[in-house]
DNA sequence: AGTGGTTTTGACAATCATTCTCACTCGGGC
DNA sequence: GCCCGAGTGAGAATGATTGTCAAAACCACT
């Protein structure tokens, strides 16, 4: 059995490294550009195979926007979820201690593990009309 | 101000029908197939036009699944959430009655009205290896 | 430093759900 | 029953993602 040579590229650091430097989540599509326009030439077709993989390891986080698009986002402490608005886009970051504890609990008791969860909250803000 | 026509079609009928016989989120195109090959002639564009008004009237709930796809239910009682084992594909239905009060809580906290949230765990179960 | 054997890359084609288009049809008020 | 606009549907268009495969880059070894 040979192990997995594992090797390291200057384009898959470059992705780890763009996702690394981005607070937020991004599109595959937008770090293709981000990369390219920054001096970076790197194929499309290698950001998502990139992507795939450290995702595969647990290395980012991977959710689907309303318009099915993946977004990553370097996965790290500091886990929130969002509450957006549906009129003019405003999202705010919550933290929720309470639903993480509800997830791992729900999970144990089904004997999940590896367990990650995504939580999305959809309103209409105070700012906007009903 | 003129009131939307609102023109009561077969087709109309026959999609808001499927969705409220079936259990479980379902995607557009399996709804359609399922129509059909149960001798209701639609067409694909129209379940997808049904779906979109039936959603922006609250009818149904989207969301959207891990490849892609975006799956509806009828919204009604029953809301609960799950727990999806990444490996086989294996769904358990879980209630949250706490996440659903937290949810509630951090929302009117920042002001959102008519809120809606989306929830899913993903994790390995209990019959598959690691 | 040169070479060999693989892995990784990247341009492009292919796929697939979803949306668009637009001529045609049908519901329902007259 | 007639008319007209809303609703429909077949197929084209879109856009993200994945597959393909020859060429390039990496690493170990000499």
């Amino acid at each position: 059995m040979v192990q997995t040579p594992k090797r390291l590229t200057r384009q898959q650091s470059a992705v780890a490294e763009a996702l690394r430097s981005g607070e937020d989540f991004t599109s595959a599509q937008d770090l293709h550009a981000r990369l390219r326009s920054s001096g970076n030439p790197i194929g499309l077709a290698t950001v998502y195979r990139t992507l795939q993989t450290l995702a595969g390891d647990g290395d980012v986080d991977v959710l689907r926007t309303d318009d099915g698009e993946s977004v990553y986002r370097h996965c790290s402490t500091g886990h929130h979820h969002h509450l957006v608005c549906r009129a003019c886009g405003k999202t705010v970051e919550v933290e929720g201690p309470t639903v993480e504890k509800w997830a791992d609990k729900i999970s144990a008791q089904n004997g999940f593990r590896d367990v990650r969860h995504t939580l999305e909250i959809f309103g209409t803000c105070s700012d906007c009309p009903a």
